[in-house]
DNA sequence: CCGAAACTTCGGTGCGCGCCGAAGCGAACG
DNA sequence: CGTTCGCTTCGGCGCGCACCGAAGTTTCGG
């Protein structure tokens, strides 16, 4: 009896995998938290708006997220900004989707087709670079050597003497996530450079006018001056480059 | 080559997370699949036990996450036989189990206490090792410089060569999955090595007599053999290795 | 060839929860 | 200082689904 009872409980704690799933197994929550993958906050008023149900029930939903500790809040004023708890949570939720099943959904306008072309160009996905021009730069940082997949996705030497050359600390090792990692396109269907690496090519890109966030969509537009680097630093064709033809 | 093509039907395929995070959240359906991480393939009756519902309950499940793909299905006669449908759905419950709340469950029995600290000890996660030994196997091979984590968990060209000297192929490169990743230990709240070498290593441990799985369970027995060549190679302590005293 | 075992199908029951509208409350703005 | 706006709480409705037991089908064993 004393021998297991007496100084811890005998009780033991499995994950409770039922719950973190159920927080996601609801498709407005699920619409949510993706619109969340841009990484910025928004208030609840805009994801009820973005999920097409009433505000109280965009409350409750919200209030479960962040119970769940999958969202963070902040309250300025009388507004309620939520998002993301962090990166891990972001990973969470793209490797889930990631292997999620495709669903058809239809395009509601053009101002709606317009929005989806430009995403599918260049992106936020959480705090990366997603899209068609993502992809290029991780292809093209593979074909010079950059990157490395033969044990997992990795920095080559060269490719630490890179990120120095542009500025960019390798100096990661205090976040304890994984500097280099892969996340899946939904676009493309391609992989991506993620991770702390990833993260800080994005900032190092809006920090130096390389590119910018168009408003306060989750839109990425490169500049002139981005496009030049990503020329002569990777050799990007300009059919990437250039911003997609609406005419298509 | 051609990028997105602007012709295609105006309807978008978006992941379908809440889809796929519903299979997972029940509870019925998590224990199923939590179960099915120790990679063997269970008949519909012993998952049905196992997770206390009734039998014709169990066959709705399973259709469902048949269904949904994250299950494969084998029939032998009477039987249905089935398991995870491969490493990439192991990885993406460990993934989703590892961020999960932990829920008290108790121990129902003695025997059940005695399963659970076995299962502490070293058990199987999917395809690879789990528990106190996989912990310090992991921590060990860090140490002695044969895996590096500065950029994402990797393999040092010494812990290539320390696999090849074991006998074990470094030859993963067909698999199209990540050589080297890290899983973390429910028990452990500790990383230990996963991926296709994590794969390798146990295959090899078992092969080699080094270890051997209890009856039909997770559970990894350490042989002799075993310990010594733990405590050759990695140089592992007797406290780790030691089988987990009853006493404690 | 008969019984047992594994699995399935089919109704029926009950709980959980996603949704809304109405009403309340604090913050911001004129 | 009153109105508007953003968010919240509450009550109520209805669908979805997890569960079971009973009965049917296939397979294996004696």
């Amino acid at each position: 009896m004393s021998g297991v009872t007496s100084t811890s409980p005998p009780s033991v704690d499995s994950p409770d995998l039922a719950a973190l799933a159920g927080l996601l197994a609801d498709r407005t929550r699920a619409a949510m938290c993706l619109a969340l993958l841009d990484g910025r906050a928004w208030t609840a008023t805009e994801l009820a708006r973005h999920t097409g149900v009433a505000p109280s029930t965009a409350t409750g939903h919200l209030h479960r997220l962040v119970a769940g500790g999958l969202l963070a809040e902040e309250r300025q004023g009388r507004h309620r900004y939520v998002r993301l708890a962090g990166p891990a949570t972001a990973e969470m939720i793209e490797s889930l989707a990631s292997h999620a099943p495709l669903r058809a959904t239809p395009v509601r306008s053009l101002r709606d087709a317009h929005r989806r072309r430009a995403l599918a160009h260049a992106r936020s996905c959480y705090d990366h670079l997603a899209g068609t021009v993502a992809v290029a730069i991780t292809d093209a940082m593979t074909e010079r050597a950059l990157l490395a997949w033969d044990y997992g996705p990795g920095l080559t030497p060269a490719g630490r003497a890179w990120l120095r050359a542009l500025g960019i600390a390798d100096d990661h090792s205090g976040t304890g996530r994984a500097h280099v990692r892969s996340c899946l396109d939904w676009t493309e269907r391609r992989h991506h450079l993620a991770g702390a690496v990833g993260a800080a090519l994005l900032t190092h890109a809006l920090d130096s006018g390389w590119a910018a966030r168009r408003g306060t969509t989750r839109v990425i537009d490169l500049s002139d001056r981005g496009r030049v680097a990503l020329r002569e630093h990777l050799g990007l064709p300009d059919e990437v480059l250039l911003p997609p033809e609406d005419g298509g």
